[in-house]
DNA sequence: TTAATAGTGTCTTTAAGACACTATCAG
DNA sequence: CTGATAGTGTCTTAAAGACACTATTAA
C-alpha cells in the first residue's frame, strides 16, 4: 500500500493522490423474543433524511479503526461492552455516498439483549427492529442494507467458527436460549437432545481446555406458560478448539456465498 | 455510515471531517514446490525504500475497491486472472505511513505456479517468497508483516470452508497436488487414502451438484524420480454445499484465533 | 388433570482415522 | 530388481440424527 512514487500507473498523478473520508459503521445484532434484531438509526441530516441506517461515524487520524468502532458505538448508542465486535467488511463504491468519497469499514457487533438503550442516545432515533423487517421492508440509507445482509451472512457462519453465539446470552444462560440463537441465524431446526449432548459432552478428545458449556448449579424461573424450570450454564473454554454445533447442509442451501471468487 | 452533521459527537468539527488517503494490498499466494510462497515487491522511493512490501496502491474514487484491487494486481504483478481474489481486511492504524493518513483495505489473491512473472513488471524488484522465510527472516514494510499474517490465516480457515484449495492448483491436478495445499496452510499430514475417500466419494446425502473432483481420464507425467502417473482431475460443483476436508484440531492449536472478540 | 418446557437414554447412520495391501512408473 | 509415487479395500472409532421416554413447572 501506501507508495506515491513507486512504480507509477501510466498517466497517473503521484503526488496527488485521492482523498477519502474514512468511516465505521457497526451492525449491531440481538435476540429478542427468539428472534434477531439490528439496532438502526433514524438520520438526521441530508441525505437520506428521515431514513434509518446503520449507527456509524467518521475515523479519526489518531485512532484505530477498532476505536473508532468502539467510540462511535457508545455515543451513538450507549453500549460500552458488546460480547463481540469486529471487522467484517470495507465498502467503497463510487458514489456509494452523494458527497464526496467515503470508504467505510463495517463491523460486527454481538450483544445479549440490552433491553433499553443506555444514556446518551436519543431514543427517540435509535431503535432494534427485526432483521427480517429490517431486510425486506425497510429501505435503508446509502449501501446499508447490503452492509446488513453481509454482517447477518457473516455472523451466521461464525457461529459455526467461533463462540459467537455465546455472545447472545447472557453470562449465565439456559440451553434453550442458545439454541435458539443458532436456530434463528441458521433458520434450521435442531434437536434439543442433540444439541444438549453436543454441548454437555467433552470436546473432542484431542481438546483439553473444559467444556463448552459448565453448570452453574442454578436454575432460571419457569416461563409464565408453565415448563420446567432450565438448569443455566455459564460459557466453558473449549470453543476455540473446535466448535460444538454444526450446521445442517440443506440442498437448497447452494445459493450462500463464502467469499469473493473471481466472476469473470 | 458517513453523515456529516447527524449526531455529533462533542466538540468535534462536523463540517471539516478528516482526510485519508485509500490503499488496497495484496497478498498473492501460490504453490511452488511444496511450498506456500507470496509476492513481494522491493519499494524504490521513502519511505522503506529498498525493503520487501505487498504490491498495491491508491484507490481512485472512480473504482470499486475490488476494481483496485484487480487493477494493481494487472498493474504491479502483470496477473490477470488470480483463481481467487477477496478482501480480508482493513488496516488503518495511526502512524502506519508515517507520511500522511493511510487506510489499507487488504485483498487476498490465489492463482497457481505463474512460474515467470508476466509483461509491464519489473522483474527484479518483484519475486516470490516462501512465506516462511517471509513471516519469520524479511523486515517487510508498512504494517505488512501484520497482514500477510493475517492473509495466511485467513486462507488456512477458507480451505476448510470453501473451495479456495482448487484456486491453488491448474485446472486439471492431480490429487497429491490438492492434498500438498491442505498439508502446508495447515501444517499437518493427511493420510492419502483417506483424503481420496474425501475428495471422490459423493458429497454428504442431501447435496446435489456433482461431486467434489471429476476424472479427466487423463493422466500426468510421472515425476522425475519415478513413481505411478497420477490421474489428473477437474474441481467439481459440491464444494459449495459441503466442502470435503475438515481440519486436524490439535491441543496446541487453542492459540489460533478466529477473530474479534473483545480484549477488555 | 393438561399443556408446556426441560432433560435422559438408546439405537442407527455416517463420517473419519488407521493401516494393510496392490499398481505402475524410473532407473 | 529397488525405490518411489499412486490407488484400493477394510476394520474401527467417533460424531451426529432420530426418537421414545421421563421430569417439573403453571394454570
Amino acid at each position: 500500500m501506501t507508495r506515491p512514487g513507486h512504480r507509477v500507473p501510466d498517466g497517473y498523478d503521484t503526488s496527488a493522490y485521492p482523498s477519502f473520508a474514512v468511516t465505521v459503521d457497526i451492525v449491531i445484532l440481538t435476540m429478542r423474543g427468539g428472534h434477531l434484531h439490528v439496532l438502526l438509526v433514524q438520520r438526521g441530516g441530508e441525505p437520506y433524511a428521515g431514513m434509518w441506517a446503520l449507527p456509524g461515524g467518521f475515523k479519526r487520524p489518531d485512532e484505530t479503526l477498532d476505536q473508532a468502532a468502539r467510540r462511535e458505538l457508545r455515543e451513538e448508542t450507549g453500549l460500552v461492552a458488546p460480547k463481540h465486535l469486529a471487522q467484517f467488511g470495507a465498502y467503497g463504491d463510487p458514489g456509494r455516498d452523494p458527497r464526496t468519497n467515503v470508504v467505510t469499514v463495517a463491523y460486527l457487533a454481538v450483544t445479549p439483549d440490552p433491553g433499553s438503550l443506555h444514556a446518551g442516545t436519543d431514543a427517540a432515533a435509535a431503535r432494534f427492529w427485526p432483521v427480517v423487517d429490517a431486510v425486506r421492508e425497510l429501505s435503508l440509507a446509502f449501501d446499508h442494507h447490503r452492509i446488513l445482509s453481509d454482517a447477518v451472512d457473516r455472523a451466521a457462519e461464525q457461529l459455526e467458527q467461533t463462540d459467537l453465539a455465546t455472545a447472545f446470552v447472557g453470562d449465565t444462560f439456559a440451553l434453550s436460549e442458545l439454541q435458539s440463537v443458532y436456530e434463528e441465524l441458521w433458520q434450521a431446526e435442531i434437536d434439543p437432545a442433540n444439541f444438549r449432548r453436543s454441548l454437555t459432552s467433552p470436546p473432542p478428545s484431542t481438546a483439553a481446555p473444559g467444556a463448552y458449556v459448565e453448570p452453574t448449579g442454578k436454575r432460571a424461573k419457569a416461563s409464565p406458560r408453565g415448563g420446567r424450570p432450565p438448569e443455566l450454564f455459564r460459557a466453558g473454554g473449549a470453543w476455540r478448539t473446535q466448535p460444538p454445533v454444526r450446521r445442517p447442509r440443506t440442498p437448497r442451501d447452494q445459493d450462500r456465498r463464502t467469499g469473493g471468487d473471481i466472476p469473470e
